[in-house]
DNA sequence: GCGAATTAGATAGACGGTCTAACAAATCGA
DNA sequence: TCGATTTGTTAGACCGTCTATCTAATTCGC
């Protein structure tokens, strides 16, 4: 069933879009807001004041001369309003960020991870309460409340945010939002890391105002994000994207999935190191893999160049399907971009049709190893805001 | 900029909904409407009200007696309301489709087309005349007016409703919307005809409720309609869906597009004809193929299981990526459903990811040909209804 | 037959949004 | 000091939905 539409949806629908345009544009007046988001300015007025009330919001206490006319007094979200707190949640691995409301970051952290359930979600507990403790502001004033955790799992989850599998950690079938509120104490929000990690890059990162986009990643695996239409897409049973295990060489190497061939048998980290010590250079990681390439050892340039033209031809199928404006390399795929991106765009050139291939934007991501963290603050930022989802 | 949310876009957001449900539900009640939309039976009450007022809604004259309690009245989109036309706009033939607001169909025509511009517009324009004035109630009263036109026509447009680029016809950049508006006097809504296809099979056919779904079409060529996350959707430029251009078979058939071995040259019509020709078999359309196939031809036997293991190669992409619910094989692809689907299902089997392939449904649309002029009442139909696009 | 029960639908009023229009506030420039 | 200019507030109109109550029309039990 719907959710209704009555007044208090507009209500909300219109705060939100206030809160948006403020956390985009910091330090604007209340004019700027109206002009921003289409509203009356006496409407704005009636919302700002609100939000003020509720300590959301704060005005600057210097009024900004004009040319000519009153002044305009500066707004900003308070940071006294709350916290949130993003987690990357991985085997060997736990990553923390707390930021103010706005998503300015205040503290983070790194801690070991497990794949023992209870041990990952003890330290994960751990984590966050030093995180948050330490976010404590200096004049010793009152912590802001902790408004929302985001978490981002390497696992398929549902559209229920239920873990259904997640073959690097060895879980399945575990209810880990629940578990996790329970002990946490404060609304908590779990998904696929490379979901978190495209709002990220929507919210934060180089898809500010993109409203379709891709973003892609590798790890384990080469996971996709759609952002299409201006949302999220999730697909019918929550597990769109998987970009990972599309058919790039018939009958090729053997995927983890059953199949052959799959695009992340070649492109991913695990799947570039092993390819490399097939070819005797062995590797820790890839950041050694760039080196070795930006030293020009012509086996590790020809191995990211192969899994270059492989993970452009996957994505001209993406670009023939969805048309997305902008295609983000994040994760991994960043640390390598430089070698695989001219084989990548040849690929697009020979296999992605024309009209779309001229107008697609192919970016770097600027937040890098922190999208996935700062994706679980997106998440815990849309949980706090909370809008009702056909709306917008 | 956004559009405005405030009463009047509530009133029209929760109208639609109350349209759509009476759409869907002819002759029920008030009270199911309550139901179906969610609205307070209040609510229900002042928009019914209104739309009886606005002529838009009509009361049965007798009230259905229910097992106990104050009978209801049975409510329905009256026919006098308005007309809708629909029309598929092909080189070849023209067809065009009157229904009501509710989408009833009450008149259709067929006649021929033609790849000049202004020829094509001409014989479009008196074939809509005629099949309005056929649609005259019998009774000799006025004439619903016409509310609105959809036109699905085998081209690439633009987000801005521009036509791009349209091969078969030969027109290339022509704002053909302004072009009819103003010959047709009433608003004119036209689309690429895959495209409308798909929201037309959401509307009235196979896809009803269903939120991410796919719609597969080949006629010159192999289009893709895209309805994901309750929308269509259309991509960053509008060219979302060109499933016809993957590649399929690296080096393989030359395609019109440039490229080699693009999916459209081993499944469309066209292409399914001319693979039949160099292996012996002349024949007129897939009608023929069809029969040949079914009298055991082994050539066309052979020729529809490869079209169907392509087609299915390349779905296996899409489903991967978009992770959609159902599949609708439509247009001529339906005609030799029968031939292609267990090969189509072979190669879904194999490359798409098990937990993804295992709850997609795949099934032969029920609107066939009548698909594209049904999506030009579709678009005529949310056109009429003109809920701005970000909500809902 | 007739009143109680039951269900559909209408109505009154509360409530809560945004918008228009007027007003108050704060500055610049002459 | 006064008018022009721009920002931000406020009063009131307007228009939605929602709650609560009322009316209408029927069946059921007796």
């Amino acid at each position: 069933m719907l959710p209704r539409v009555n007044s208090a949806a507009i209500r909300r629908l219109n705060m939100v879009r206030v809160f948006h345009a403020l956390r985009e544009n910091p330090n604007c007046a209340q004019r700027d807001l109206s002009r921003l988001t289409g509203l009356d300015k006496a409407t704005t007025s009636a919302i700002v004041a609100r939000m003020i009330e509720e300590g959301l919001v704060e005005r600057s206490e210097a009024p900004r001369a004009r040319r000519i006319g009153r002044p305009e007094t500066a707004l900003g979200i308070a940071p006294s309003a709350g916290l949130l707190v993003g987690a990357r949640l991985e085997p060997g691995t736990i990553r923390i960020v707390a930021t103010t409301l706005a998503g300015t970051v205040v503290e983070q952290s790194q801690i070991p991870g497990s794949t023992d359930l209870a041990t990952a979600l003890r330290r994960l507990h751990e984590g966050i309460d030093a995180v948050v403790a330490a976010s404590r502001p200096e004049d010793g004033a009152a912590p802001p409340p902790l408004r929302g955790i985001g978490i981002g799992i390497p696992a398929l989850m549902d559209r229920e945010g239920r873990l259904v599998l997640a073959p690097n950690l060895g879980w399945r079938d575990t209810p880990i939002r629940p578990l996790l509120e329970e002990a946490l104490g404060a609304p908590v929000h779990v998904d696929n890391d490379t979901k978190a990690a495209a709002m990220a890059e929507r919210l934060f990162g180089a898809c500010r105002g993109v409203e379709d986009f891709v973003y892609l990643t590798g790890h384990s695996g080469v996971g996709g994000g759609l952002f299409l239409g201006g949302r999220l897409y999730r697909g019918a049973q929550g597990f769109a994207g998987e970009i990972g295990h599309l058919t790039v060489v018939p009958g090729g190497r053997p995927c983890g999935c059953g199949k052959r061939g799959c695009l992340e048998t070649y492109v991913s980290e695990t799947s570039i190191l092993a390819q490399a010590g097939e070819r005797g250079r062995v590797l820790p990681d890839l950041w050694a893999a760039a080196a070795a390439a930006r030293e020009g050892d012509p086996v590790l340039r020809t191995l990211l160049e192969e899994a270059g033209s492989h993970l452009g031809f996957a994505l001209s199928h993406l670009v023939n399907l969805a048309n997305p404006g902008l295609v983000v390399l994040g994760g991994n795929l960043s640390i390598v971009a430089a070698f695989i991106l001219p084989a990548l765009n040849a690929a697009l050139d020979e296999h992605a049709l024309e009209p779309l291939r001229r107008d697609l934007r192919l970016v770097v991501s600027p937040l890098g190893p922190d999208a996935v963290p700062m994706g679980g603050i997106a998440l815990a930022m849309d949980g706090f805001l909370s809008v009702p989802s056909p709306i917008l």
